[in-house]
RNA sequence: CGAGCGGGCUACGCGGCCGCGGCGUGCCACAAGCACGAUGAGGAAAGUCCGGGCAUCGCAGGGCAGGACGCCUGAUAACGUCAGGUGGAGGCGACUUCAAGGAAAGUGCAACAGAAAUAGACUGCCCGUCGAGUCCCCGCAGAAUACGCGGGGCGCCCACGGGGAGGACCCGCGGCGAUGGGCACAGGUGGAAAGGCGAGGUAAGAGCUCACCGACGGGACGGUAACGCCCCGUGCCAUGUAAACCCCGUCCGAUGCAAGUUUGGGAUGUCUUCAUGAAGGGUUGCCCGCCCGAAGACAUCCGCCAAUAACGCUAAAGCCUAUCGGCGACGGUAGGCGUAGAUAAAUGGCCGCGCUCGACAGAACCCGGCUUACAGGCCCGUCUCGGAUC
RNA sequence: GGAGGCAUAGUCUCAGUUGGUUAGAGCGCGCGCUUCACAUGCGCGAGGUCACAGGUUCAAGUCCUGUUGUCUCCA
């Protein structure tokens, strides 16, 4: 299933301003109900160098489409949260939680 | 066998499923989407420290300022890079390492300490001279309290030896003090103290003289050159710092792909100039010089919207192989390859297997270097040193 | 991506001359005096790897090179 990515800064500002915030262990997740769904991932410069960053990107990318389609289309932003160590699959477990909870996936088993 | 030295290569691998970027082909009128196919990060992609390409700026005229570099020869598009050599330093050695021009063009600085800091004579060493009565008392002579002679007192640097009846009277040696010279050998310092060291020489000393080493000058030979080596001469004109100013030589226009080009405007108003000149604008920080000139500049409003889209954007001083020339960097010839182009930005996830359990780390216009970061593994050498054996 | 600057006491604000002997000031901190007490005022004191690492020099906070951190500008 493809998603769209959400590339504009005004987007990116309204959905942290408007969303509805979301937190858990290792990750925030920001979202707004929309006609698509779209989705980016935020991650700065405190995270490391380049090689660090991009890692961080293909994991919360990865462990994202896991979950795809949503129930409900949203404009979704995953924030990381500083660790030492990132795994997929804490991010995985991380996002279905939030999902689940915010209802926009119906309950896997 | 051990310890080294120099050089080079590599940067977990394989399989299955799912997924990503642009590209090609097909479905399709195009686009979107789907399918298939091949392809998709580095030796440093990094730091942005140099050098170029490329692009723009009415540059590609000169001067000043400013900056960079600095043994020699070569390589190269160019370089602050590389190669080969020279010299200095380090290592037993293989070898490593060095921003390595000029301090007799000039200026500045050299704290503290030290006698003295770029210059001198404080101590010292040596020689000569001096170390003493403008004193008091008595006697003789005298005009005389002057002068002379004799005696005494006090003073006459110290010590020793000799002469002598004795005496500080005389002589000698040494020290001490004063004074006039000579000298630059020695002086806790200091980063640095006027070539070094030894011998001769001298009153004491000094390149004053000599040998060796160093320095400087000249010449011969070798080398393209830096330079080397030999001979001769000069007693020796002079510390360090130029990563202080500076001098000499060589080189440099500025800005950087966020450069720049295109889609991509319209209306109104104001100002300036239009033979030349002046003014204005541009040209690198400044000056001269040059150029621009029928439109140009500015403001307001409308429209559009933009941190957008397309181009620049990847074929390049490219890579590989063979061969030739060269000690080498590199160059010539022939053949082959056609090798990421994103833009909120692509290489990942899960599973299995193997082992030595995987470091530093992610292209953003492109090349050549330098520097910095880095787990390991592998290979090469008429290479070096030590030990053992034959 | 590109261009440029800065780093000195306590997450403070800054001086530091042409390299030179001991790195200085304000605020803050601590102690004492003053006050019934506090504030103010006065006096004294502590506190520094001069961001880090090499080099030049007799000598480096200062000069040169590299590294790290941080800030600004460029559509």
């Amino acid at each position: 299933m493809k998603y769209a990515r959400l590339k504009k800064a005004k987007q990116i500002t309204a959905v942290l301003r408007t969303g509805k915030h979301h937190s858990e262990k290792s990750l925030t997740l920001v979202y707004l109900p929309s006609e698509t769904t779209s989705m980016a991932v935020c991650v700065g410069k405190k995270f490391g160098g380049s090689v660090e960053r991009n890692k961080i990107k293909r994991l919360l990318r990865e462990a994202f489409r896991g979950y795809l389609p949503l129930g409900v289309p949203c404009k979704v932003l995953l924030i990381p949260k500083g660790r030492e160590q990132y795994s997929y699959w804490e991010f995985f477990h991380d996002i279905g939680k939030a999902l689940e909870k915010e209802h926009l996936i119906e309950k896997r088993e």
